[in-house]
DNA sequence: ATTGTCAGATTGACTGACGATCGTGTAGAA
DNA sequence: TTCTACACGATCGTCAGTCAATCTGACAAT
């Protein structure tokens, strides 16, 4: 755990890249809206060829679409894109488990257990933000302790990917006790040290997950907001 | 499936894009290798705009790395990094094949036991492209599918990112029988429509050429070749 | 041998420019 | 009035050139 104490001035690009991914994942850009890179020019005060690199690296996450000669658009999120993503999810989530069943350090056992416990004793009348900040700890140490930086890389992807969705199913009333009670089942196998049962624990919490959101996506807006291209 | 029959000029970034990858995981640079962007730039002929821009796509997909300041190097690829690729590989394979097992026409079911077969006749003189290439059809079918963007999207660049090693495991005698009898299984978990025996096929086929991949590296190559930055 | 300095090479970023393409609105014809 | 064709604006794709910051390696000085 030697940090390198080197300070990496943050370029430019990255300073683009982030705060456009921060927008989109935020709700300020709504999706389908269409980002002229003129516009991204003056609002981030870079050049084009900066925003344009930053374009490319958030096309390849999925966030922004391009379509040719047209520019780059939010990216929409279909119900059917929805529920893939949710399937990819848990399968990378329950291998996250998995993995943190398997080496994570005693320290970081305790450190999960510390954040769920955060989350368990908050009353219904948390604020999304807080629980969403809460899940992210949850998240961080799960991936910290699993030793596998691709599924961390990809999970990260898909958790910008699905914002929105999480936002509205952590809102749903009576979802928060079920997080807690699924995330226990998690925990407790975890204890256990048994990876095989943190796995099934983990993607069935996922898949309740989908269910919520999929179940509110469908009922509450059924015709989505901006046009499907082509 | 009115696939539109208008070409789109392919941009120059895209074939920059893709000539630069497929030059990559065909091993015409070696890992480690620098790849200035003036190189590169004379390489394909274009201008240093288009090639920044692909080299940022390459960034995302892990091929190459950047180093600020210092420019694209080739990925290194440890053995701690292949091993977790393959077990990513292994839960995204796993659902691809559990997908597959639910929503798979009859036709696309039959489409993969021919592939298979083709692998299956295939005597043990078989060259290694012509195996990559067979195996490359059975996943693009099994992909194509699983009805799922995202898994298709993800193990392709997972299958880019390991294909040294694959082709060295693909080459290893004796190992294509083992291949085709654990495909085997998991096309008889399809054809009995059981998506939890396939998935549990498919993972255990990963980890199996995962075990024959990381012991040819741990024993044929034990000091890598290119220096570890830093 | 260590340190300091300098030149060359390379990246990061910006600017201006040009043609190509798409969408749209308008003018003209039926 | 309605429909078609064309022109126009907006935007993208690409390029060339410039400048500053940084890294590398060699060379000189202590």
């Amino acid at each position: 755990m030697s940090e390198s104490l080197r300070i990496v001035p943050q370029p430019m690009r990255r300073q683009v890249e982030e705060g456009l991914r921060a927008a989109i994942v935020n709700g300020r850009f709504a999706p389908g809206e269409h980002l002229p890179d003129r516009v991204l020019c003056d609002l981030f005060g870079a050049s084009r060829s900066v925003v344009r690199e930053a374009v490319r690296l958030l096309e390849a996450e999925g966030l922004v679409t391009v379509q040719p000669n047209r520019g780059p658009f939010v990216a929409h999120l279909s119900p059917e894109e929805a529920a893939q993503i949710y399937d990819v999810r848990g399968v990378l989530e329950a291998l996250a488990g998995e993995s943190f069943a398997r080496h994570a350090t005693d320290g970081e056992r305790a450190e999960l257990r510390a954040v769920w416990e955060d989350l368990a004793t908050r009353g219904p009348g948390a604020s999304r933000e807080d629980l969403l900040a809460i899940k992210r700890r949850f998240y961080d140490v799960l991936l910290a302790g699993a030793r596998n930086a691709y599924v961390a890389r990809m999970l990260d992807q898909l958790l910008n990917r699905n914002m929105q969705l999480r936002a509205t199913s952590l809102s749903d009333p009576g979802r928060l006790a079920w997080t807690v009670k699924e995330l226990k089942r998690v925990l407790d196998a975890i204890d256990r040290r048994d990876p095989d049962e943190t796995f099934i624990a983990c993607r069935e919490h996922v898949q309740r997950a989908a269910d919520v959101a999929l179940r509110l996506l469908a009922t509450h807006s059924p015709s989505p907001d901006a046009e499907p291209p082509s």
